[in-house]
RNA sequence: GGUUCCGUAGCUCAGCUGGAUAGAGCAACGCCCUUCUAAGGCGUGGGUCAAGCGUUCGAAUCGCUUCGGAAUCACCA
């Protein structure tokens, strides 16, 4: 039972013993004392006011008074207007952060074979141009919400779609069969996915150029569109890719065999991973059955031109298409099959899908349209819907060229953080060059991830090239120093012969050493908000109000100078689990912490 | 027009199951490296929490209205 419950029950008590009524326990509101205050938790009296008919500053002096007789946890209280701060006494601080030593994984709870299963998708890239901005932010989001679920006892499958199939990778695969002279990626030394990415806004320069043309020479921009003999070849591919057309599909998997050997690099670089990859072009005809049988059982209707519908006014929204006139699946179709084909594949408790917020309307379709064909998953479905990312400029395009790149800004940073470590003096010259250029990854990786963590994801971010990383303030690289730094004291207490077995409690601990520990203490609490919330920024918001904390103990104190014996190793004790919870909370994140930096 | 989301310091963002004087970082200006890592610490200035009304002992937080911004409502994915 943790202290608040213990302090609540105790409120109850105090409650009842003064004024003999009895209160329920979610009446109590007792929280975290404010820094500027005395005392570890606040309770707020206003609420009792009615039942003790006295004055605010009363009713918290009687309730204090019979709390510290009474409940040997609290060792003392003052009295602000209606607010009574309760003291902790200072061994059960200590005893906790013995207890936070002593375990293994402090605010994770272990997974076992009976844990709910939850399986997030995220990434979901297009196989016609390299991963960008946004992709990174889906991606960071995506693992670190796997982590997360899984700190919270879930078994969690990380799982990808890759759309690799429609009238986009026929425009890629066309402009390279025109323009591109056998080009690979060996003969140009260029990565599989950018090389495509280069074909597919070729194709969209010389679609361009021939629309224009034709616009010059009298046609409307309509006309011009839809008599385009560039488009018409495109969708003449995609006809034969879907007839199983040999040569077609020869060249379509050469071709995207390149991107995923790109994909892979970018993925590995950002230090992301999956365990169960789903393609499109294997899932796009499983939903057509699902839908044919709800046209049968009369959920959906069929226009005049043989197209299906399904019939949303009633629940507020709109009519959706679900097969088009020709026969062919639209995405809502393929979305229906390929979650059929997960829920046969795994036993899913639930599906989180990790999808920007342009998709917010999608996501409630499917959940109604899976909830109508008698799935009992579709309901519960999640959507973690984030918001975008923008440039100053405004929106990316990846046609028009307006994007940010994964790999060039993970350069970029990697670039950023090798100049910064020269700047302050080459920090990193004791190590090998080896060791050294693995940590200014690990750096420039943190500032990256933490930036695009730290904001609440269902808001959209802006991001500026140059100005927005910052490797000083509230960042990744800060924590990450503040992390570096306790494994420093640590390291030196070792060497020191320290001994942080059976440490013993100093006869008082200061409030910095009390506020931290506190701060331990929430860690657990942190990660199951977060956890229900499905918030990376709370962690990330966490980690960082820690490691500020913490660096203000390390200037204010002497750790390792301390003369006082048990004072110093209560203080390196303290130090180690700091580091440990620090490099939980990066962890769940998925972002490491270097050993020295 | 319908639906959903957002609006907090010059900038980027926290805070939101109602609670004390609304917090960080950046930028600006001071101070602190003979002291366990200065990617640090301390300080100063900077706010009608978009506006209004309501509920309440108490509202940045909840409700309604208005104003701004975004997304979406495709036989694209």
């Amino acid at each position: 039972m943790n202290i608040e419950n213990i302090l609540v029950e105790s409120v109850v008590a105090a409650i009842e013993a003064l004024y003999g009524q009895s209160v329920a326990t979610d009446k109590i509101q007792l929280q975290k004392t404010r820094k500027e205050f005395d005392g570890d938790f606040t309770l707020v009296v206003f609420p009792f006011l009615a039942l003790s008919r006295k004055k605010p500053e009363d009713t918290a002096a009687e309730i204090g008074e019979y709390l510290t007789k009474n409940q040997q946890l609290v060792a003392s209280y003052n009295v602000i207007k209606g607010f009574l701060n309760l003291a902790i006494d200072g061994g059960y601080w200590t005893e906790l952060l013995q207890t936070i030593d002593a375990t293994e994984k402090w605010g994770v709870t272990p997974v076992t074979e009976q844990s709910p299963l939850v399986m997030v998708e995220y990434s979901s890239p297009n196989t016609n141009k390299p991963l960008h901005l946004g992709h990174i932010r889906n991606n960071l989001l995506g693992y670190a919400l796997s982590n997360i679920i899984e700190a919270n006892g879930n078994r969690v499958v990380k799982t990808n779609i890759v759309n690799d199939r429609g009238i986009h990778i026929c425009k890629s695969m066309l402009a390279w069969q025109k323009w591109g002279n056998g080009e690979t990626p060996a003969s140009s030394g260029k990565k599989g996915d950018h090389l495509i990415g280069d074909y597919y806004v070729a194709f969209d320069k010389h679609y361009k150029a021939e629309i224009n043309e034709a616009i010059a020479n009298g046609a409307t921009k309509e006309e011009a569109e839809a008599s385009s003999p560039l488009m018409a070849e495109a969708r003449e591919m995609l006809v034969k890719w879907e007839q199983g057309d040999a040569e077609v599909r020869n060249l379509w998997s050469t071709m995207n065999g390149w991107v995923y050997e790109g994909f892979d690099e970018t993925y590995r670089t950002l230090g992301v991973g999956f365990d169960k990859i789903y393609y499109e072009s294997d899932t796009y005809l499983v939903g057509k059955e699902t839908v044919l049988e709800g046209l049968e059982k009369g959920i959906f209707y069929r226009r005049e031109d043989g197209s299906v519908w399904a019939d949303l006014t009633k629940d507020g929204l709109d009519e959706k298409l679900l097969l088009r006139s020709d026969g062919t699946s639209v995405y809502m179709t393929q979305d229906i099959g390929t979650a059929q084909l997960r829920f046969r594949d795994y036993p899913i408790d639930k599906m989180v899908y990790v999808v920007g917020n342009e998709q917010n309307y999608h996501f409630q379709v499917l959940s109604l349209l899976l909830d109508k064909l008698g799935f009992s998953w579709g309901k519960g479905l999640v959507h973690f819907s984030y918001g975008m990312v923008e440039l100053p400029e405004g929106k990316m395009k990846s046609r028009e060229g307006t994007v940010v790149d994964a790999d060039d800004l993970m350069q970029e940073m990697f670039d950023t953080a090798r100049e910064t470590s020269a700047e302050l003096g080459g920090k990193l010259n004791d190590l090998s060059p080896e060791e050294a250029e693995q940590t200014i990854r690990t750096i420039g990786l943190g500032a990256l991830k933490y930036f695009m963590l730290k904001v609440d994801a269902r808001k959209n971010m802006l991001f500026n090239p140059r100005e927005s990383i910052d490797f000083n303030g509230n960042t990744g690289p800060f924590i990450q120093y503040t992390y570096a730094r306790t494994r420093s004291i640590e390291r030196k207490a070792d060497e020191a012969g320290v001994v942080l077995e059976n440490v013993a409690a100093p006869s008082a601990i200061s409030d910095k050493e009390r506020s931290l520990i506190r701060l331990l203490y929430d860690f657990p609490a942190v990660v199951r908000q977060a956890g229900t919330d499905y918030s990376p920024s709370g962690i990330a918001n966490y980690a960082y109000e820690l490691a500020k904390e913490y660096n203000q103990f390390y200037h204010d104190f002497s750790i390792l100078r301390e003369e006082n014996a048990k004072l110093k190793a209560f203080r390196v004790l303290l130090t180690r689990n700091v580091g440990k919870v620090i490099k939980t909370a990066m962890n769940l994140l998925g972002i490491n912490v270097p050993e020295r930096m």
